[in-house]
DNA sequence: AGTGATCATTAACATAGGTTAATGATCACC
DNA sequence: GGTGATCATTAACCTATGTTAATGATCACT
């Protein structure tokens, strides 16, 4: 379940869902990423620090997300096993990362370095394609995200969230939750109750 | 300032900013546009309709946006001269737009069919680098946004705006940048009362 | 079983923002 | 210079959500 050939090829097929590479260039590709755990309550990266990987879940849950200027945690989004992550603004604009990114369990992941993959991509221009595609989900998820923000009242936001992340209220804390919903305990346990 | 061959000179200036590609593979990808122009206060696209389309502004403004349950225009992004829009998520997923992209000025832009840039990226992988490139800004662009929506109220999210696109507050009626923050008209007026 | 830690719920009150409607301001057009 | 259209402002009232604090519930550890 967690040792890093299984990881590896929960990884391919991930890959092989997104796009059509032959299999050296995936092979090639896969090459660069490792495996590695992380305790619950750590972070990959923190605010500040330039990011260096990308990196793909197998086990556990990741968040990103930001400390406001009052201390308090906004989480961005829940990285669940199967989905890649990383510190993207830092990767492409060489500053030093505006995001935290951490766990919320016990997780597994694998993780390649950019800079390698950037070698990669000049070597094989084909792989761009894969870059191009997991960029264009990732908008895509972000623009469903700011439609939801816009469109939706927090009680709507919640249902949604439940359906996007079937059974995740049940394995974290609720005051996630509320963060992702970008409310506070209080108000979401009102909604709780009102939804009874 | 608005014929074709210098809004072509434009994109070609923007995709220089934004990734090294030798000048056969732009130049290709440069042919696939053709110029257009859109009065005032029409939609380039409609939810419901299938995006056909990649498109850069050469004048004039743009806007995303949706249409709520309710009837009320919830306005997700502007775009200036100089940027890319492009439905995405119905170009991407193959479904239908879930979003308007329309004029808030008589406007200018170029258009290449989504078709012909994919048969190009098969033809040039390295150009795929290009789409890369520019999606991984647009989910830049998003992240800022998501971030400015659960982190700053909406006398905050004014200020940022004004920011973001300065001088655009005094080109289109308020009601549209009230609906962009995702306050109200009278909430923008009483925000605005109370910054002086 | 008892204790402390952690988290969810509830209540009481405060505030940001929504709703409706009236009033002003600006501008195009006759 | 009036008139209507469009939009911004203001006011009065309402609702969703934030804040603070008290109360419950659950669990881990002794």
């Amino acid at each position: 379940m967690s040792d890093k050939s299984n990881g590896i090829e929960m990884l391919r097929s991930s890959i092989n869902t997104i796009c059509h590479l032959n299999d050296q260039i995936i092979d090639a590709f896969l090459s660069l990423f490792t495996a590695h755990k992380l305790q619950n309550g750590s972070d990959f990266i923190r605010e500040g620090v330039m990011g260096k990987h990308i990196c793909f879940v197998t086990e556990g849950i990741f968040r990103s997300y930001y400390i406001s200027p009052k201390g308090e945690e906004k989480i961005k989004h829940f990285f669940l096993p199967g989905t890649f992550f990383a510190p993207l603004t830092s990767l492409v604009t060489n500053q030093p990362s505006p995001v935290y990114i951490g766990t919320l369990k016990d997780s597994e992941y694998l993780s390649a370095d950019y800079n390698a993959i950037e070698v990669l991509y000049t070597e094989q221009p084909e792989l761009n394609k894969l870059g191009r595609k997991l960029a264009e989900w990732a908008w895509i998820g972000k623009e469903r995200r700011e439609t939801q923000l816009i469109m939706l009242d927090a009680s709507s936001r919640y249902k949604a969230f439940r359906e996007e992340f079937p059974g995740l209220e049940r394995q974290i804390p609720q005051y996630h939750i509320a963060s992702y919903l970008g409310i506070t305990p209080v108000q979401l346990s009102r909604i709780r109750a009102n939804l009874k």
